[in-house]
DNA sequence: CTTTTTCCTATCGGGATAATAGGATTATAT
DNA sequence: ATATAATCCTATTATCCCGATAGGAAAAAG
């Protein structure tokens, strides 16, 4: 239950080597051969993040990847979102009218209450956190 | 991303009927007419609530399904882990050993740190908090 | 011993995911 | 210019899981 695509974790483990590589940037055929992800399917992956700007890519012969931002500035809600899709328990979490019990639906507010629950600790954690050595992430809050 | 399947919140769904039910017992057959869910799909639903101890079913003539407990003693975790399975963000979150990178792995301690805020979230709500009209669940705590 | 109900097993179609492939585009360097 | 090295784009495939369906076996009541 809840689990997370290989995508994502593919992902994570790629912005995670990029933001270990000096001048946080890397070639795409380098990162897949040293998290043991294929290739072609990284491409895909690195595009998203590209799309959501939490990476650059550059073309060309001495092109790459690189993060966009600090790796304090890349937020974990976001990661998710961009390669995933935004967290969402049920359909109708944001758009109401997809069934017959509308705005009243109890069930509904439990599964938006879970939404927040699982955006605000995505949305506490960024990169840093999965990088750096020592305690728990965020454990000082 | 971390959508609920429609056995879940199928099962939320006869679960809510069976609490609304006088005795809180119904059969199978009534219940799907009920909340409009596929007959022979719900049986299989209603065993796996059985086996977890949240539903009792007896069979042949007379019989039907009840609750086990009252509404406020069925703890939503129970149920979600009944249907889809415990929260398990990452296979390793439970057992070691599946990748090399053993227990130091800080992403690791990231989805494990998701699966108790999730795990928090659902195991501090119940039956009676779906059913229940008024205000949002356990908002008094 | 008939009826009513849950239980068990098997199958099927659709959709998503992970992976693969081939090429088109862009930029650098010589 | 031209070769090279990289990302970008589109399409295809294999596999798995889910939702649904079907047919019957077992059990309990009358």
């Amino acid at each position: 239950m809840f689990s997370v695509s290989a995508r994502t974790q593919y992902g994570i483990r790629a912005l995670a080597y990029l933001a270990r590589t000096p001048g946080w940037e890397a070639i795409g055929a380098q990162i897949a051969e040293a998290e043991g992800i294929s290739p072609k399917y990284l491409e895909g992956i690195l595009t998203r993040l590209a799309t959501a700007g939490l990476v650059r890519s550059e073309r060309g012969k001495n092109g790459g990847y690189r993060l966009a931002k600090p790796p304090g500035g890349i937020v974990m809600a976001e990661v998710v979102a961009a390669l995933d899709g935004e967290v969402r328990p049920v359909d109708c979490v944001d758009s109401l009218g997809i069934c017959d019990h509308d705005s009243s639906c109890r069930s509904r507010r439990f599964w938006i209450g879970l939404k927040f629950a699982i955006d605000e600790y995505l949305g506490n954690r960024t990169l840093a956190d999965i990088i750096e050595e020592g305690a728990d992430p965020v454990s000082t809050r």
